[in-house]
DNA sequence: AGCCATGGTTGATCTACATCAATGCAGCAC
DNA sequence: GTGCTGCATTGATGTAGATCAACCATGGCT
């Protein structure tokens, strides 16, 4: 979640050495107050496709993300979709306070999560401020993420946002992987091209036509189609109509 | 920022008998706790057109508005811009521990704002948990309003957007008056047609064709460009493309 | 009053992306 | 091997909204 625009920067907020990922859930990380955390946290595994939260149902627990890749999606009445959340590794989910989802959270790939009962978790955050602080800090990068992904929605070009989903996730895997993100880099594509089309608020037909383009064009390579080589990821950002210091991160 | 359903429960969370409006930040409304913010607090005003904050500037306050309305832009390099915040009295800005804000924020209208340094508050945060459990809120709601927003900017058409617009200024406009919002109802568009392009990812012209569309459909009646009537909310909440349980409030 | 500035409307035309439709291609079951 | 089934690509055509351009309305100023 974090904002920056250095790797160096996005990785030192996030602990590599546990299975919760994110300091702020995880006892091995951070302060001792944390340690309580760990005594009542549980896994739940989700099958690829599989849905784990219906829009309007009862949300009973937090969860942080610990492998694969969830996302959240809305849907209006005659069936157009658009994802407003992508749930990467050590990202969380889930709203102390609030008792029901307004969308569905959904199992792109087969993911492990790291869950809290949501009543326990809120009694923790009452005793442990630091819970809360951190989580207003990661609620705070979120609507970061959110608002530079409606700068996406609303004024990109089609190219431009493929561009965009490319890096962002090129950036994130490489974070993961402590690469050098200038230079060349390659990257698992874990969207399928119509989760990237309602990522983008595009059709799929159009997602496919522009990654043919930037294909054509040498800013990408196709190892496979789920697998992306960039040969120059500054070249990749000129595409994304980004100014050069940055771009965003889920 | 709340999201709610029904005027009442809105109204609810808003304090009317003060001059920061929201709970959150308002001595008056609360507990003892927050007392002392009443202390440090101070107001500024901002003409209509005035820039509060560039984007990338240190922002060393947070604060609340009291009257009138400001927004938060992005900027691409060529110029595009895209609306990605909008705030309305009671509405709160700023980010306790982050420096810089990465967007305009810019006086739409006459703006008074009540203020605190940014330093204070957060000693006030940590001696105080209830205003960061409050500010938690705040942002989870602001969240949700950017995920509606993206499901507006990636996949309604631009009459629906006109639409949602339209129904999220009355329902917020209404709730400061204690108003019916079902039945007919009056407000003044805060926002020129540039404005309102910016906010909804769409060319001025398109707005003001879409505007008259929905004029001599009968949805909206203009008593002046910028004085509408809605003759029958429920018919203007159909145009929106939302399902009938709701819509956002920014 | 006349003039100008600002914001708003409307028309003609263009184009990026959507839509409809066919084809390709890998993996898997049998 | 054959024939699925689920993604992905590519082509032909349609259209919503952008663009370019003219004109209108209001209000403030001299």
């Amino acid at each position: 979640m974090a904002r920056s625009n250095t790797l160096v920067s996005l990785q030192s907020d996030r602990c590599s050495e546990c299975p919760i990922r994110h300091r702020a859930v995880c006892a091995r990380c951070e302060s001792d107050e944390l340690a309580q955390l760990e005594e009542i946290k549980f896994y739940r595994s989700f099958a690829a496709g599989q849905t784990i939260v219906w829009s309007g149902d009862d949300m009973d627990f937090v969860a942080s993300v610990v492998t694969g890749i969830a996302t959240l999606t809305q849907t209006m009445e005659d069936g157009r979709r658009q994802m407003v959340g992508l749930l990467l590794p050590s990202d969380f989910v889930g709203r102390p306070g609030r008792a029901s989802a307004p969308y569905d959270v959904t199992a792109t790939t087969d993911v492990v999560m790291c869950c809290f009962r949501k009543k326990a978790f809120e009694e923790m955050m009452l005793s442990a401020p630091v819970i809360g602080q951190r989580l207003l800090q990661m609620t705070l990068d979120e609507l970061d993420a959110a608002r530079e992904w409606m700068l996406l929605l609303g004024r990109k070009t089609a190219r431009e946002k493929i561009a965009s989903l490319l890096a962002i996730i090129a950036r994130r895997d490489a974070s993961l992987k402590l690469a050098n993100a200038h230079g060349s880099l390659t990257f698992d594509l874990p969207l399928t091209r119509e989760a990237m089309s309602e990522y983008l608020g595009l059709t799929l037909e159009t997602v496919s036509r522009q990654m043919s383009a930037l294909r054509r064009d040498g800013i990408i390579v196709t190892e496979t189609k789920r697998r992306i080589l960039i040969p120059d990821f500054d070249r990749l950002l000129e595409e994304t109509g980004d100014d050069s210091d940055g771009g965003f991160l889920v």
